[in-house]
This record gives structure tokens, sequence and C-alpha cells, in this order.
RNA sequence: GCCCAGAUAGCUCAGUCGGUAGAGCAUUUCACUCGUAAUGAAAAGGUCGAGAGUUCGAUUCUCUCUCUGGGCUCCA
């Protein structure tokens, strides 16, 4: 028999007999990688285990525990799926079931508009272990777009891909489903054959270790004018381990949840009297808030910026020559029709920048000139996009317009992206990702050579900056490309917080100018930026991001003092009232509850630092510590532990720009 | 806006096959005065989200609305 020579990732090559499979590469090498084995990489494409090679491949194998292994395993997951709706639910219309992160999903259209309910998917669920118990194998084959016609002739969904692919308007969402104009597909059983690239595992039996988490609607192809399917999310890992962990991760960030945290922590609320989406700070919510604004407030002061106060209301006219009327009508409140003309609430407040650099003739003396404002904006967020502080109809920004020369753009941009990360490491965030956002090619006003230009600047900030960055094509605001920059929070999930958009456009609209150096007229350059995006998204992170523990230097509470018997009581007082001058935020539990009672409460409310004060300590002048996640200290001197206490404050909060 | 699921005490939830409701925690009071994560007892607390319909009677069934949650779409 003719052998084959075949090469593996660390250059060594091995010699096969003529039509031995992946498979077969895996378990020449070792039986714990042939088990683990779910597809391959052959010469830079995915195969399935079972597929003959040909002489002279690349081989790589792909194991369950990389992501490239789970998303086979959750691939082929979602086609079990579809399979053991297509038996229950007979008649059902199946579109596409991608893997995504952490599982996967699948797009159903059941007979006469019927959906899923939460009873439905426990049967689902097990229908789909009998598939897998039943260890069926997924064979691939291929065909002609003509046949793949007649094969799916009754799943119209599936023969709308094909049509748009063949025709030349594949767009992502068909990726997974189809590649070039041979069509492949899975075939499980005499019954059920889904459409599919590829790569699956050999067979079910091969499954398993998944679950499914909800039901949701979806349009078809994301087109919220076409027909609304409905969705099955899951998801899918390796081992039991590796589902439980996935789990144990989801129920660990519900616990972070700033909506829930809000309550438990007494910060704010979003009462139902007030509408959706608007928020009431409660006093602990309120000093956090206050905090995050002073500071805003001083790093500003401290970089150049002078502030400005604008108001909430706007007369038409402004919004029509700022362009926001034609642009974003539906997502402003409705108009307030008055004697004098059509008023709006303000939905971002540059137009009213623009009209303060106006108000008198500008000299490029006076530029870069950088207005602040911790202006309040009212977005009419449409209802089913609500989500508590993250996306909410009245909001304030921290919102700055920069006026410069077009000599000066760069710079500018450099000096802003250091100010943007050293404020946002200033509130306990290390990671950041950067994008630039192109031009929306439906959706923009201004020439292109400007729209070149403003990108170019931006690229060049930085690349100046030495920052890695992606590119989003195509989105943009309509009127100039930007920088978003987003954190990582502390269990690994990514927040779009900060945003520095270049505008050619509104110094246009407003007729902007300034007197040069040369005694002449120009335009100058804007730049709009946000560094918390908003304040009170961004105090949302924050709820999350430190789990509703503060650091010292922005917790309601710094301290609780709490005596351990009534006649403790005085010495706490005085204690009290000596750090309360000192500046520190500090309360006291009177004696009438249990101290383990009074010591819980307080850890449940997150307090940095619990203060426990008896005989010994009305004695000595001392403190017994209890610090928030750490060793309880007796005996500690009063001034010792508030020259600490200050130390830490300070050492939280650096104030250099 | 669209699909699905919800709304019962301050919070978390149970319950009523249609006869106006209950627990735990929190709150108040009393007793206990305690050295590092839940002392005991009692009291108080609800137009059962709003409106309409069916019914002798609706918190419960139906409809509409408001708000919330999970998605989709959208996000200047």
């Amino acid at each position: 028999m003719a052998q084959i020579t075949i090469t593996l990732p660390d250059g060594s090559q091995r010699l096969y007999d003529e039509g031995a499979t992946t498979a077969d590469v895996a378990a020449s090498i070792g039986s714990r990688l042939a088990k683990a084995a779910v597809a391959a990489v052959v010469d830079g494409d995915e195969w399935d285990l079972g597929r003959a090679l040909p002489d002279g491949a690349h081989v790589a194998i792909i194991t369950a525990d990389t992501d490239a292994g789970r998303h086979v395993l959750r691939h082929s997951t979602s086609h079990v799926l579809a399979q053991a709706v297509t038996q229950l639910f007979p008649g059902t219309k199946f579109s596409i079931g991608p893997a995504i992160d952490d599982g996967f999903y699948y797009d159903f259209d059941l007979p006469d508009a019927r959906t899923f309910n939460e009873d439905d998917l426990v049967a689902i669920e097990a229908r789909m272990r009998e598939i897998m118990k039943a260890d069926q194998p997924f064979v691939r084959f291929e065909m002609s777009p003509d046949e793949a016609l007649a094969l799916f002739a009754d799943q119209p969904y599936k023969c709308d891909i094909i049509q748009r692919v063949t025709g030349g308007a594949a767009d992502r969402g068909d990726s997974s489903e189809i590649s070039g104009t041979t069509i492949s597909a899975y075939r499980n059983t005499p019954q059920f054959v889904d459409m599919c690239v590829g790569p699956h595992v050999a067979s079910t039996g091969r499954l398993g270790h998944f679950k499914l988490m909800k039901v949701a609607g979806a349009y078809w192809r994301g087109n919220e004018k076409g027909p609304m399917l409905q969705r099955i999310y899951g998801t899918a890992w390796e081992s039991k381990v590796a589902v439980d962990e996935h789990l144990h991760r989801l129920a660990e960030a519900e616990k972070r949840d700033h909506r829930r945290l809000a309550t438990e922590l007494d910060l704010l609320s979003f009462p139902t009297e007030l509408g959706g989406g608007l928020a009431v700070w409660h006093p602990k919510g309120a000093i956090v808030r206050k905090l995050m604004e002073d500071y805003s407030r001083e790093r500003h002061a401290n970089g150049g910026y002078q502030f400005v106060f604008t108001p909430h209301l706007a007369n038409g006219n402004l919004f029509q020559t700022s362009g926001h009327l034609d642009w974003y009508k539906d997502g402003m409140y409705p108009a307030m029709e008055m004697d004098n003309g059509t008023y709006y609430m303000k939905p971002m407040n540059c137009p009213m920048h623009c009209l303060i650099f106006r108000s008198r003739q500008r000299s490029y003396r006076e530029l870069p000139l950088r207005l602040f404002e911790l202006g309040n904006v009212y977005r009419y967020e449409r209802a089913g996009t609500l989500h508590g502080l993250m996306r909410i109809r009245g909001f304030t920004q921290d919102d700055s317009h920069i006026y410069c020369t077009e000599d000066q753009l760069q710079d500018e941009i450099a000096s802003l992206l250091d100010f943007v990360i050293s404020v946002l490491k200033a509130f306990g965030f290390e990671d950041f990702q950067f994008y630039l956002s192109t031009k929306d090619p439906m959706k923009y006003v201004g020439s292109d050579e400007i729209w070149d230009k403003a990108t170019e600047a931006l690229r060049l900030g930085l690349d100046r900056y030495g920052l890695a960055y992606q590119v989003k094509e195509g989105d943009a605001a309509f009127y100039g490309p930007k920088i978003d920059i987003d954190v990582k929070d502390a269990i690994g999930r990514r927040w779009q917080l900060s945003t520095i958009q270049c505008d050619f456009n509104l110094p246009d609209r407003f007729n902007l100018e300034y007197v040069g150096a040369d005694n002449a007229r120009h335009r100058p350059i804007m730049l709009h930026r946000a560094l918390f995006g908003s304040i009170e998204r961004f105090f949302g992170v924050l709820v999350e991001h430190y789990a509703g523990a503060f650091p010292t230097w922005m917790a309601p509470l710094q301290a609780r003092v709490l005596p351990v018997a009534e006649a403790h009581q005085p010495y706490a007082e005085s204690v009290v009232a000596r750090m309360r001058s000192s500046g520190f935020r500090v309360d006291i539990a009177d004696a009438n509850d249990q101290l383990g009672k009074r010591i819980r409460a307080a850890k449940l409310d997150k307090i940095p630092y619990v203060l426990v004060v008896g005989d010994d300590d009305v004695a000595s002048g001392t403190l017994g510590v209890n610090p928030r996640g750490g060793e309880v200290e007796r005996g500690v001197g009063f001034e010792q532990f508030t020259a600490r206490l200050q130390a830490e404050v300070e050492q939280q909060l650096p104030t250099t720009s």
C-alpha cells in the first residue's frame, strides 16, 4: 500500500498508509491525544477527524480543552439541538446555529407561530441527551448548490442562505453554514441533515457536557423588519467540571450585578413612578458619585480645562443647526411647543459648547480651548434596551469639547490618551483595549477628504502613543471617526467607557472660526471626549468591578465603630467624633445587638474598617481594627490608625496629571 | 420597537383549583451587655404594579397599560 507523509506542528514527519485520517494521526501520537481530539487543522483549514489526509499535509490536532476545540463541541452540540427540536416539533424550520463565546445557539421558526417555554427546554435537553447516547455519526458530504436547494427544499432559511451565498451576497452570518461554491453538509440520521462548513466531532457520543440556558426572540438575519425567530441558547464545555465552573462564574457575576448591589447597599433605585430608565440616588450612592465627580473636576482643573454650564433645554433650531434633529430625532424626547418656538431636552452638550466658542471672536492664542462640563442629557432609549445604570434615559456625561488647530491635533490626541488612561487607572482599571472606528459609508456627513484627515490624525495619535488597537470599520458616529477605550474589570469582562471623537462637521455647521497668526480666519478642529462616558454607567461598572466593596477613598462609610457593651459607648462616640473632625466617613453601631451580629452587618455593608472598642481600648486609648478582607488587630493606637487610614486614602488617589 | 418571562411587606420569596394573604431577613419595643460574621420574645408592616372586563365575589381568569428581567434590533 502506498504511504503518505504528514508533517506535525513540531516539524517532525511521519509516514502513514494512504487513506489515513486525522484520527489515525492523533492515535499514532498517543492515546490521550486521541481521546481529547475533536478535530484537526490540516494545511490551515479545520477538518473533521474522519477525513482522509492528502500526502504532504501539515496536521495539528485540535483538542477539546482549547478555544478551537470548544468551538467544535459547541457547534456540534447546536446541530444536536436542531435535530432534537425538529423531532419534538415536526414542521419546524431551522435557520442558523453557530458557536459563540461560552456556548452556542440555534434559531428556529416553529409551526403555527408556536413559542418555546421553560418545559420545552427541559424536554429538548432530554432528547438531546438521547441523541448523544445514540452516538450518531457526523457524516460529511458535499454537493452543488442545486442539489442543496433540492435537499433543503422544505427549509426556506437554508435555501435563503444558499441563494444569497451563491449569488455572491454572503455576509458574516453565513460563514459557518457555507463557504465557496461547493456546499458541505453533515448528516446524523437518514432524517436529519444540516448544511455546515464544519468541522464536527466524529459522533454525537463525543458530546454531553452542556446545558440549555434560555429562550429568546431573535430577528432573522438581524433585521428588525424581518421575521422573529425563536432562539435557544446553550453552553457546552469539554468536561462536567468546566460546565460547573462556567455556571459558577455566571453566579458570581450575578452577585456583582450593580442593580442588585444598588438595592442591597442602598445606593440608588429606579422608582417605577419616575418612569423607565430614570434613577434616584440615595445618600450612600450620592457620596460615592460626589467623590467621583470631585476627583474628575480636580483632574480637569489640573489638566487645562475650563468649566462651563449649559441648560437642559434648547430651542429646536440649535439641534437643527447641529444636524442631530435630522439624524437622531427618534432618540430625543419629543418636542415641547412653546409660544416662542419648539424646545427639546438636550441629548448632548456639544452644540451648546459650540455656542460658547462662538460667543466672541477667538484667537489662535486661545487654542487649544478645552471646555468641560458634567452635563445632564436625556435620550429616549427604546424600551427594550434599558439596563440598570448601563443604559439609562437621563444621565450625566463628563463631557469635554476641545477646539484646536490642525497642527495641534495630534499632540492633543496623544495627551488626551495619556489623560484618559491616567484617570481610569485611578479608579482601579489596569487593562485597556483601544478601538479605532472608521466611516460608515451609509451614514455620514462631510467630505471624504475631511474624514481621511480625521481618521489619520487618530491613527497617528495611537501610533505615537505606541498603543495596539483594533479597527472597527464603519463604526464611527455620523460626524467623525473616533477612538473607543474598553477596560477589563475584576472578573475579566470588558466595558466600553471612554471615547475620543474627531469632528470636522460641527465647526462647519456652527461656522466656528478663529483668527490665526496670519490675521486670517480659520476653522478650528473639534474633539469630543468623555472619560467615564456617563457618570451613571461608570458608577455601575465600578460597583461591578469592586463587587460593591469600594476602595477606602470612595467608600460611602470608611469605618464603623462598635462598642463591645454599653459601658464603652461614650468612648466609641468620641472615636467617631474625632475621626469625623479629621474628615473621615464614620458611624457607630450601638451595643443593642450582639457584637457578632453587628460585625456581620458591617461586613455585609462592605465597610472597609470595623473598629471594635472594649475595656482595654477605653483604658489605653486604642482600637480593635478589623479590616475588610484582613486579619483583626487589637490595641491599635487611635493616631496610628487614622494616620494609616489617611495614607491609604492618599495612596489610592493620585492627583498628578 | 420586537419575542419570551415576570410584578405579592423595605429586601428575598411562598401562597390563593376565584371567597381580600404568609415566612425569613430588615424595622420598632422589651429582656440580654456580649472582644470579632446571625441572642431570645413580642409588635408593627400589604389597595397582592395600574385600569377595565367576566363574576354574587378578582390578588387569582381575560384584555389594555406601566415597570422589570433575558434576548433581538438600536446606542449621537
